[in-house]
DNA sequence: TTGTAGGCGTTATCAA
DNA sequence: TTGATAACGCCTACAA
C-alpha cells in the first residue's frame, strides 16, 4: 500500500457536503438524525459518507456541544488491591458495556495516592468527563466530596457512610451478611468470629452490623478482628488472632473471599480442619472462593450487573431524567460449598 | 453552597488575560511553556490562572492541534479472562502510570466478539487515539492489521506471529519456558509433558518451543495437550488427558499458572501427590501461584514494567525519535516454590 | 517580547 | 426542507 496513503488528510463533513451536493448544514442533520431531512438528501448523505470514508471529528463536536461524552470510572484502590478485587473487574467491563453502546468513552481513573486524588479531582473539574462512576469510596473521601461540590452528574458504586444526594447502587449487605452468618450458626456452629476489614466503607461497615445482628446475643466483640484491606493477607493474620484470642473457635465470617482464603490457610497451618474443626464463609463468590481448599461458601454478587446499573443511571442524569432513582439495591444470593 | 455556583461558565484564555492584563496569545505561550515570555508576564499570568480557576479546554486544544492526546490499550481477550489474567492489570497499571505522567489519557478498549474488533478498527481509523498498545494479539489479529496499515504509533505487547514492522517488548518465552522445563529434568523427572495454550500467539507457541527444545530427543509429542485459552479449566482437563495418555507421567510443564493450577486440582482428584509423584511447573508468577497446594514454581514475567516500556515506546514515536527499538526484552526469573 | 487575526470541524440559529 | 453564517476555545503565524 502506498505510503502517502496514510497521511491523507481526513474527510470532513465539507467534503461529505460535497460530494452528495449538499450543504454542511444538511450532512450535518443526517449525522445528528434530526427531523426536516428529506428521503434523497438522506440517501444521498450516506452514499457520500461511504464514499469519502468520513467519521465524525469528536474535539470538533465535544468543543461546540461542550461536552466530553467521556464517562470517568474511579476507583479508590491501591494498585495491589485492583489486581485483586474480582469485582471491580467485572463492575469496569459491565460498565464499559453499556456506555460503549451509548456512545460513550469509558474513561479509567486509578487513584493510588493523595497526589492521584489531586490530580482526578482536577480532572473531573475541568470538564474532562460529563458524568461518573466512583468505586469503593471511603468515608472522608477527597474525590467523592469534590464530585458533589462539583455538581457533575454521578453515582456511586457502594456509597460513603458520609454523603447524601449522590445516586448509588450496591447490594444489601446488611442483610446478606446476616443471612450467611445465619447459616454457620444453623449448622451448629457455637463460636463464631468475624474478621472484618474496610470500615470506612459501607461495605465493611455494613457486613460488621449483618454480622452483629445475626448473632443477637450471642455476638462477642472479642471474636471480631478488624483489618484495612479485604486481603489474602488480612485474612491469614486475622485468622491466626482469633485462633489465639479463643482457640475453641468453631465458625468465621470473612468479609471477603480474599480473607476466606487467607483464613483457610492459616486453619490449615494450625492443624484445623475446615469444615470439620472451623466452618469458614466468605463474601463476593469471586474466583478465590472456587480455588480454595475447600471450597468456600460464600454470598455471591453480581458485580458486572451494578456496573451496568451504575452506567444507566448516569446515563439517565445526563439526559434529564426526572426521576433517576437515589438508591437502587440488587439481589445477593448465597452460595453453599464446601467449606461450612 | 449557593446552586448556581456549579453552572458558572468555565474560565476561558481570555478571561485569564482579562484579569492579567495582557492578551490570550501570552497566555497560550505561557501554558505552552514556550519561549519569549518575561518574567513578569509569567508570574501575571500564574497568578491570574490561579485567581479564576482556569483550566484548559481540552477539546479545543486537541482540535487546533489535531491531537487526541490519548492512547489506547487494546486488549484482546474474552472478558472472563480478562478478569482472570494477572498481568491485563498489571500492564494496564504500569501503562497508565507512564502515560498520566506524561498528560496522556489512557483509553482501554476491551475487544470480546467481533462486533467489538470493527468498533474499535473504526475508533482508531478515527483518531480518537494518538497512537496504540495492543496486548495479546493473535495471529490474524484484524486490529493488528488494522493497526499496521493505518500507520498510527503502536507496539504490541507480545506480537503477534504474522506481524513485523511494529514495535513490540516482551519477555523471551522460549528461554524461560526452556529453563523452567530443564529444572524439571534436573530435579529427576522422566516423563515430562505439557499442557499448551493460545498457540495462536507467540507466548504460546514459544513456551512450547522451548518445552521442546528443552527435552531434546526426549520429547514426546503425545505427552503434549493444547488448549486455546490460559485457563483454570484448560488445566483441569488438560492434565486429565495427560493421565490418560500416560499414567506414569511425572512432570508437567504448564503454560500458565490458571493452566497449572488446573493441573494440580486434576492431579490431586487423581490420588497423585505434588511435588511427590508429579512435579508442576506453570508460568507468570501471578495470585494463582501463590495460592495453589502446593504454592506452584514458575516463571516470574514483570508484566507492569512491561507497561511501562510499552508506554514509553509509543511516547517516542508521537515525539518523533529516531531510534524507537523495535524488539524489547525484558528479563524473566524462575520463583522455585513447593510444586517441583 | 507581545498583540492580532484566522481557522481547526462541528452544531445551531436564522432566513430563504 | 435546505443553505448561509456564527460561534465553541484554543494555537500559531505574522505583524508590531
Amino acid at each position: 500500500m502506498p505510503a502517502d496513503d496514510r497521511r491523507r488528510r481526513r474527510a470532513t463533513i465539507h467534503d461529505v457536503a460535497a460530494e452528495a451536493g449538499l450543504s454542511h448544514g444538511t450532512v450535518s442533520r443526517v449525522l445528528n438524525s434530526e427531523r426536516y431531512v428529506s428521503a434523497t438528501a438522506q440517501a444521498a448523505v450516506e452514499a457520500a459518507i461511504a464514499k469519502v470514508g468520513y467519521v465524525r471529528n469528536t474535539a470538533a463536536r465535544n468543543l461546540k456541544t461542550q461536552q466530553s461524552h467521556a464517562i470517568g470510572l474511579v476507583v479508590h484502590e491501591p494498585h495491589s488491591l485492583f489486581l485483586e478485587d474480582p469485582n471491580i473487574g467485572a463492575i469496569l467491563l459491565g460498565t464499559n458495556e453499556i456506555l460503549s453502546n451509548a456512545d460513550y468513552q469509558l474513561v479509567s481513573l486509578v487513584i493510588d495516592s493523595d497526589r492521584d486524588s489531586a490530580r482526578v479531582a482536577e480532572y473531573l473539574r475541568g470538564g474532562f468527563v460529563d458524568g461518573v462512576i466512583i468505586v469503593s469510596a471511603r468515608s472522608g473521601d477527597p474525590i467523592a466530596h469534590a464530585v458533589a461540590s462539583i455538581g457533575i452528574p454521578a453515582v456511586f458504586v457502594g456509597h460513603p457512610p458520609d454523603i447524601s444526594g449522590v445516586p448509588f447502587v450496591g447490594i444489601d449487605n446488611v442483610s446478606a451478611a446476616a443471612s450467611i452468618t445465619s447459616r454457620l450458626i444453623e449448622t451448629g456452629r457455637r463460636r463464631i468470629g468475624m474478621i472484618a476489614s474496610a470500615l470506612d466503607r459501607d461495605s465493611g461497615q455494613d457486613r460488621l452490623s449483618g454480622f452483629r445482628q445475626a448473632l443477637g446475643a450471642r455476638f462477642d466483640s472479642s471474636l471480631v478482628v478488624e483489618f484495612p484491606l479485604y486481603s489474602y493477607d488480612s485474612g491469614l493474620e486475622g485468622m491466626r488472632e482469633l485462633l489465639t484470642r479463643d482457640p475453641t473457635i468453631d465458625g468465621v465470617f470473612a468479609a471477603s473471599d480474599a480473607i476466606g482464603a487467607g483464613a483457610l490457610d492459616a486453619l490449615r497451618a494450625a492443624g484445623r480442619s475446615v469444615p470439620g474443626d472451623v466452618g469458614v464463609v466468605g463474601f463476593d463468590d469471586s474466583a478465590w472462593a472456587m480455588r480454595c481448599q475447600p471450597p468456600l461458601s460464600t454470598v455471591r454478587q453480581p458485580a458486572d450487573e451494578l456496573g451496568r446499573m451504575a452506567a444507566r443511571s448516569v446515563l439517565a442524569q445526563l439526559k434529564g431524567e426526572p426521576d433517576v432513582p437515589e438508591a437502587m439495591f440488587l439481589e445477593t444470593s448465597i452460595v453453599w460449598r464446601d467449606s461450612a
